[in-house]
DNA sequence: AGTCCACAGGAAGGGCAGGCGA
DNA sequence: TCGCCTGCCCTTCCTGTGGACT
């Protein structure tokens, strides 16, 4: 018999839970009292803000290290220090965070400066204004106060790819336009090679000061997951073995914290869901599995059909047995289902792009290679388990009605 | 050493939708 | 309602590329 809705729901508020304490400190956002590990940065990243409390501009900051190196959390815990120390004394310190890959609210110029001003208090409409206006609402609403304002744009790589530097040139000159308040930028990315890609111009002034943050090593990491299972998960609860596992398989992608925790986590609910009272080894290797296929899965079900219609491509000719896809194939094959399901094809420049976003997405492995006289193209793979590609084909199936 | 292939991928711009102010 | 602005998706045009072949 199915149970309802409701029942289910009533059934989670009223079972006692015995894996989880607070499922909150597992999660990469949450922000803890201390932060392992990362006592030098902290530090540093402190002594160069510390002049907005005496209503001083502290240097720029460029910030660059690996996913899960601890950037963003080491920044918002600084800042909100920082912001709690100013509204003790006399002088304002305003801390505004971006997610500049954040579709809406960071990906155009105009939309950045609308967030911008919106935090500060001024609404801007979704589009429809000139980007000057938008530039000069922004001004006058940071101007209205004497504040130090702190920005910190991250994954700051995004909006130079969408931008280009000139927006970053501008942005980091904008004390000049301004007569009370004080601006601070602090740019946090992945890329490495990031910095050298820029105008020297930008490079000087965005990175006044730079801070490294190195990869957790294994045992970094366990420290990270113990102080975590104290705060999130109910004592003796895990097997001993599952740490140093997790541990383990994050340091193997490069010391990433939050690939840890998020095993940790969803190993733990697995865990509860099957009504077990220990989270052991066996937990941790289906989370790891879930964890690919949820991602996976998702990605799917939002592409567009065009997308879709193409990965219904590369999926068929790898069932046909096909070894060693090369875009003309796949752009042959796709052109068949655009007629099987009434689309109207892309053409072959549009569809190199969309094969690009598939191979960012971690659905389909593309790798540019040379065939000699034969030209230069992508081979093509799909690194699924059958059981995903299954699941794929299903969704993909009933979007494309075929 | 030069040629050639089959694209990769950058740049520019068109067309459309959504939203704003006059 | 109209003109203007931005965002997005797409096409067109173009140059660049690596290595097999001649």
């Amino acid at each position: 018999m199915v149970r309802s809705i409701q029942t289910i729901f009533q059934e989670f508020i009223e079972k006692k839970t015995l894996i989880f304490k607070d499922r909150n400190a597992l999660t990469s956002d949450f922000t803890p009292d201390n932060i392992p590990h990362r006592d030098k940065e902290i530090n540093t990243m402190a002594s160069i803000l510390a002049p907005s409390l005496k209503g001083g501009k502290p240097s720029n900051i460029f910030i660059y290290g690996m996913t899960g190196t601890g950037k963003t959390l080491v920044t918002k815990y600084v800042c909100s220090e920082l912001e709690r120390m100013s509204n003790q004394g006399t002088n304002q310190v305003k801390i505004i965070y971006i997610n500049c890959k954040m579709k809406k609210t960071a990906d155009t110029e105009y939309r950045l400066l609308a967030e911008l001003s919106r935090i500060l208090g001024q609404e801007v409409p979704i589009t429809g204004l000139p980007t000057e206006q938008v530039y000069k609402i922004f001004f006058n609403v940071l101007d209205s106060t004497n504040w130090v304002v702190i920005i910190i744009l991250d994954e700051i790589d995004s909006l130079v790819v969408k931008m280009g530097d000139d927006f970053l040139y501008n942005f980091t000159r904008i004390n000049g336009e301004l007569k009370k308040a004080k601006v601070s930028i602090i740019g946090i990315t992945n890329d490495l090679h990031f910095i050298d890609i820029l105008d020297p111009r930008v490079k000087s002034s965005l990175s006044e000061e730079e801070l490294l943050f190195p990869p957790y090593n294994a045992i970094e990491l366990q420290d990270i997951l113990k102080q975590r299972v104290l705060l999130g998960l109910n004592p003796n609860i895990i097997s001993e073995e599952v740490i140093p596992k997790c541990a383990a398989l994050a340091a193997q992608e490069h010391g990433d914290a939050r690939r840890a925790l998020d095993l940790l986590r969803v190993a733990g609910e697995i865990s509860e869901r099957q009504n077990e009272l220990k989270i052991t080894e066996k937990h941790v290797d289906f989370a790891l599995e879930k964890i690919d296929y949820d991602r996976i899965m998702e990605s799917v079900k939002s592409l567009p059909k065009q997308t879709k219609s193409l990965l219904w491509s590369v999926i068929g000719l790898e069932e046909k047995g096909e070894k060693d896809i090369q875009t003309g194939d796949i752009y042959n094959t796709y052109e068949e289902t655009c007629k099987q399901c009434a689309l109207h094809p892309l053409t072959q420049r549009r569809v190199s792009d969309l094969i690009s976003e598939l191979d960012m997405m971690g659905i389909i492995n593309a790798r540019v290679i040379s065939l000699g006289r034969y030209g230069r193209t992508r081979e093509i793979n799909m690194n699924t388990s059958p059981k995903i590609k299954d699941k794929m084909k299903e969704i993909l199936k009933s979007g494309l009605m075929i």
